[in-house]
RNA sequence: GUGGGUAUAGCUCAGGUGGUAGAGCACCAGGUUGUGGCCUUGGUGGUCGUGGGUUCAAGUCCCACUACUCACCCCA
């Protein structure tokens, strides 16, 4: 048997009308706060990520899905959407076109070890949000954030942080290192190799160990720069003045390089390890990093996959209103086409062809179809089908032009 | 990349110390020569993850491999 590869997910019908309902209500918030959809391919150069992400960074190291085409150049399936619609934004030049605000809901790609709500191939709602530094637009992803976790009614919290800009977090960086430096034997393994790569990543270390020690570090907030601390200020004003609940967690670093200033991640307790549901920030160097020119920012993305492992949905699914079963010979021809009026109504309609009638109900009954439609020799002869409702098991001969209407009406007991 | 757990019917799982496989659900059909759901009767369906080894005999013991899964790393 040819099966599937490793953390890559069939969705079968019994779970995508759940995804459609999910994907629904995000489109309606997003297009609510004036963000238009854009589609950018799966494919990218590979360069894109590791100028874009970080080349230090685990996603670029050792995630990343890149191999060779053809033309003997790098390509890489995308493992995050930022990168992708900041090449859009910046090969269109979409801005000087009026178009600013952005989402995409789409699938990425990263090359891990799949575990609970975690694949190689995921989902993200995104948005990215260029052109505006005021902390509005920060204070504006998080309401969207806050408003998709009401509309489905999902328990989890929210923490945010600064992580300084170019300006003040060298400074801090150094400060940081200093600290850990007369610290390093009690530190574990990764976090002594993380000291020469990237030591704000120890303030994340789940480490017993390594936590003690981070405890009494130098916090960030303390070294921020006046610009920064003023956003970070700011923003948390807005969030209290929204109702948005949230505590600040000066130990969160994003696993990208590109953010700056705000950050902040959504988190479930009832996901397991994986409990991150959405996250993102600002990330104000990226535009101009990649080559175009500098461009505030800032966006987020939730992970599908673990929105969708949250939330309850509770509608059951009806996939077929009626079921049309010609009976003895000579009727199918006459069932079918009434099939294809009934479809022309709106209503699903599903024509079974051949077994007998009681399979044929059997069927109806468990698609869960309220409607049977019964043409037999007599009906046709008669000009009637005999309708039945599967839910009041009432069952009357209606004649063919009524049929619509007494769908409609319903049938009387 | 590292560690733990699991692998028997379409699904969920039973199968002490070795003696060539069972249940429930699902599916198909009959009980109603044109009537579903409940009931009842019967039926289809398994090279017991794969490959070796021990043995007269392996679902069961040993080894290897693969897949799935959870966790680490890291992330949505």
């Amino acid at each position: 048997m040819i099966q599937s590869l490793p953390g890559f997910k069939d969705i079968l019908p019994n779970e995508t009308r759940k995804w459609q309902f999910v994907e629904n209500i995000c489109r309606d918030i997003f297009e609510s706060f004036a963000y238009q959809e854009i589609r950018v391919p799966i494919l990218e150069k590979a360069q894109l990520f590791s100028r874009s992400v970080g080349n230090d960074t685990d996603i670029v190291q050792k995630e990343m899905y890149t191999f060779k085409d053809k033309s003997d150049q790098f390509v890489t399936l995308r493992p995050e959407g930022t990168a992708c619609v900041v090449r859009a934004l910046i090969q269109h030049h979409l801005i000087h076109e009026g178009m600013h605000k952005f989402y995409y809901i789409a699938p990425m790609f990263r090359y891990e070890r799949p575990q609970r709500g975690r694949f190689r191939e995921f989902h993200h709602l995104g948005v990215e949000a260029f052109g505006e530094s005021s902390p509005y637009v920060d204070a504006e992803i998080m309401e969207m954030n806050a408003e998709i976790l009401k509309r489905l009614n999902m328990d989890v919290r929210v923490e945010i942080n600064n992580i300084g800009c170019r300006k003040c977090r060298p400074s801090y960086t150094k400060v940081l290192r200093e600290y850990l430096m007369g610290k390093k034997e009690l530190l574990c393994e990764d976090c002594q190799r993380r000291l020469d790569t990237n030591p704000l990543r120890i303030l994340d270390c789940k480490k017993e160990s390594c936590k003690k020690i981070t405890a009494f570090a130098p916090s960030i907030l303390d070294y921020s720069c006046d610009e920064c601390r003023n956003h970070f200020n700011e923003v948390q004003r807005l969030l209290t003045k929204m109702n948005i609940d949230f505590v600040v967690n000066e130990k969160i670093v994003r696993g990208l390089d590109y953010y700056t200033k705000f950050v902040f991640e959504v988190i479930s307790d009832k996901l397991g390890a994986q409990g991150t549901v959405s996250a993102g920030g600002r990330y104000n160097d990226l535009v101009e990093d990649l080559g175009g020119s500098p461009t505030p920012a800032c966006g987020f993305a939730a992970g599908e996959e673990r929105v969708i492992e949250l939330f309850d949905y509770k509608e059951d699914d009806k996939f077929v209103d009626a079921v049309v079963i010609p009976v003895g010979k000579d009727t199918s021809d006459f069932s079918f086409l009434l099939t294809g009026d009934l479809r022309k109504e709106g209503f699903k309609v599903e024509f079974i062809s051949s077994g007998s009638l009681k399979s044929a109900l059997r069927k109806a009954n468990k698609w869960k179809a309220k409607w049977v439609l019964i043409i037999g020799d007599e009906e046709i002869k008669e000009n009637t089908v005999s309708l039945r409702d599967l839910e009041k098991s009432v069952q009357k001969k209606v004649r063919v032009e009524d049929i619509i209407s007494v769908i409609r009406q319903g049938l009387d007991e």
